[in-house]
RNA sequence: GCAGCUGUAGCUCAGUUGGUUAGAGCGUCGGAUUGUGGAUCCGAAGGUCCCUGGUUCGAGACCAGGCAGCUGUACCA
């Protein structure tokens, strides 16, 4: 291997912002993603997948020009130069998918999709280019009552995966609302739009900076840690009062907080139908057995900027855990979604009232598996049988297969090494047993079973050389009938 | 994008005011043991000190400019 050669071997490595997955980690969510569809199938909804790729149109997002060719979305064009690009959500695949397919589909239309979406941004701490959701919708139904059983469901799912209640907690909020409290201080009309979004942006930022953060971002600006300084909305002192009163309005009760709202939106008509429409979600709340401790109403959630039109909905863990540092983490948000009534109507000019759900999986894992709910290290590694004789692969092959039938994972070694490579194979892949028949114990119609992870144990205590050598520790023999049964009691004894 | 911090072995990191041949732990590989992983002992391999230029008798260290990473922040349909 000379030196040029090795400057033209590429570097093994993952791109910026993906990553790989483990094992546990595939099984853990795999079995997660389970739970969730269990829960989404109970409550009547249907199965759909959607492709990875879409007509960068019908994404709705501006195609990319020579500037910005990939600003936010992996894009490229096809050999008709038609501009594809990787979805970055689930909701505006669907929206293409239920325009298209108007007629067929029953209205409304309930459905659920999981699966990896992408996003060409700046990765970051617990953030990647590549994720996976886990989305619900109502298609063509404008009652909040829709809204409504998008978050009980929510709650349910929390609750199958192994989250107290009182762990976790829905927040409801409408959009409609704060737009009404905008109005009220007079940042309403087209002349106002990049206000407002700073005003959004600002609540939207409450969880990270506090209430005086807020303040600060809602009136001159904010200066980070850094030294960077993020331009504020430059609100009159008396409207960043009443703004900060809104975020600020939640109360202990559900029927509280909307007679707190009810006085903020004074008598702005979007606000009051915004009003309207949570207390007929809060009464179908109540009426449903869904408590206070489950689901509030919180006037500092808005879930972004986007295209949402009324009722909008978070999922947030409350409780705290350390990670493998020690230090202590806080969750967050996990999900969430709201009502998006202009989605449908891009494509085919027609208002389709819709409402959705998000659920951010590869967040929600983590969180699981700080809490110790995943499971990880259940799935027993399988029992190795050592090669001793190759002439003699057919007997290690039936042994195999006489485990498999048992309901045992086994696998015949299938390396070309011989068998103090094969012991440490074993012990890299965490086998509870391996399973040796040499010559000796073939004349003797036996075979050896031996119990690694007793080995291992027993090893600690192993002062020299010798006593090691003689031990041969945690092993034993049987005869070659009983392997089955030998087998089973040793993976017993665990 | 903006700001701060950091780039030395596969990994985690030392490396004195600028001074000879750049170190440790872990890991890897080999031996003690050609039928035994894991304890123990012995040994070995492994380096573009991020790159380019500059200062200097001399740079891993100092300076400038790049690049990369981390963290925060902005944007985020």
């Amino acid at each position: 291997m000379s030196a040029k050669t090795k400057q033209q071997r590429p570097k093994a490595r993952v791109a910026k912002g993906f990553r790989d997955i483990g094992p546990e980690e595939v099984r853990g969510v795999k079995r997660m993603t389970r739970v969730i569809e269990e829960v989404y199938e109970a409550y009547g909804f249907e199965p759909l997948e959607v492709p990875f790729i879409e007509y960068t149109d019908a994404l709705g997002k501006f195609l990319p020009d020579q500037d910005r060719p990939n600003e936010g979305v992996f894009s490229f064009q096809d050999d008709d130069e038609q501009w594809l690009s990787l979805r970055y959500d689930l909701t505006a695949p669907l929206a293409r998918y239920v325009a298209e397919n108007q007629q067929a589909l029953p209205t409304p239309y309930r459905g659920y999709r999981q699966g990896w979406v992408f996003r060409n941004e700046k990765p970051g701490p617990g953030r990647f280019r590549q994720f996976m959701q886990f989305d619900a919708d109502t298609v063509g139904s404008a009652s909040p009552s829709a809204d409504a059983e998008m978050c009980m469901m929510v709650a349910d799912t929390m609750e199958k995966l192994g989250i107290a209640r009182g762990s976790y907690v829905m927040r409801v909020n409408n959009r409609k609302v704060l737009d009404g409290v905008l109005e009220a201080i007079g940042v309403a009309g087209p002349e106002n739009e990049a206000r407002r979004m700073t005003v959004l942006r600002a609540i939207d930022k409450l969880d990270r900076f506090g209430v005086a953060g807020v303040r600060e971002l809602l009136g001159k600006g904010r200066k980070d840690e850094s030294g960077d300084f993020t331009k504020g909305a430059e609100l009159e002192p008396a409207a960043v009062d009443r703004v900060a009163g809104f975020v600020d309005a939640g109360a202990p009760t559900r029927g509280e907080t909307l007679k707190r709202l009810a006085a903020l939106v004074g008598d702005s008509e979007r606000g009051r139908a915004g009003v309207a429409e949570l207390e007929e979600m809060s009464t179908l709340f109540a009426a449903a057995g869904y408590g206070e401790d489950r689901i509030k109403i919180d006037p500092a959630v808005v879930r972004g900027l986007g295209y949402y039109t009324g009722p909008v909905f978070e999922c947030e863990l409350q409780m705290e855990a350390r990670n493998e540092e020690g230090q202590l983490v806080r969750f967050g948000s996990v999900g969430g979604g709201g009502r998006y009534d202009d989605l449908v109507a891009r494509f085919t000019g027609q208002q389709v009232p819709a409402t959705g759900v998000s659920i951010g999986v590869s967040r929600l894992y983590s969180a699981l598996k700080l809490l110790g709910q995943t499971e990880e290290g259940k799935t027993l590694a399988p029992v190795v049988v050592l090669v001793m004789d190759r002439e003699r692969i057919g007997d290690y092959q039936r042994m195999v297969g006489t485990l498999r039938e048992a309901g045992i994972r086994a696998e015949m070694y299938v390396g070309t090494s011989g068998m103090k490579a094969q012991m440490k194979y074993a012990d890299k892949r965490s086998s509870p047993l391996v399973v040796i028949q040499g010559g000796d114990e073939k004349a003797k119609g036996e075979v050896q079973i031996k119990d690694l992870q007793l080995g291992a144990e027993l090893a600690g205590g192993v002062e020299n050389r010798a006593d090691y050598k003689e031990a041969r520790l945690a092993q034993f023999s049987v005869p070659e009938a009983d392997l089955v049964k030998a087998v089973r009691e040793a993976l017993a004894r665990r």
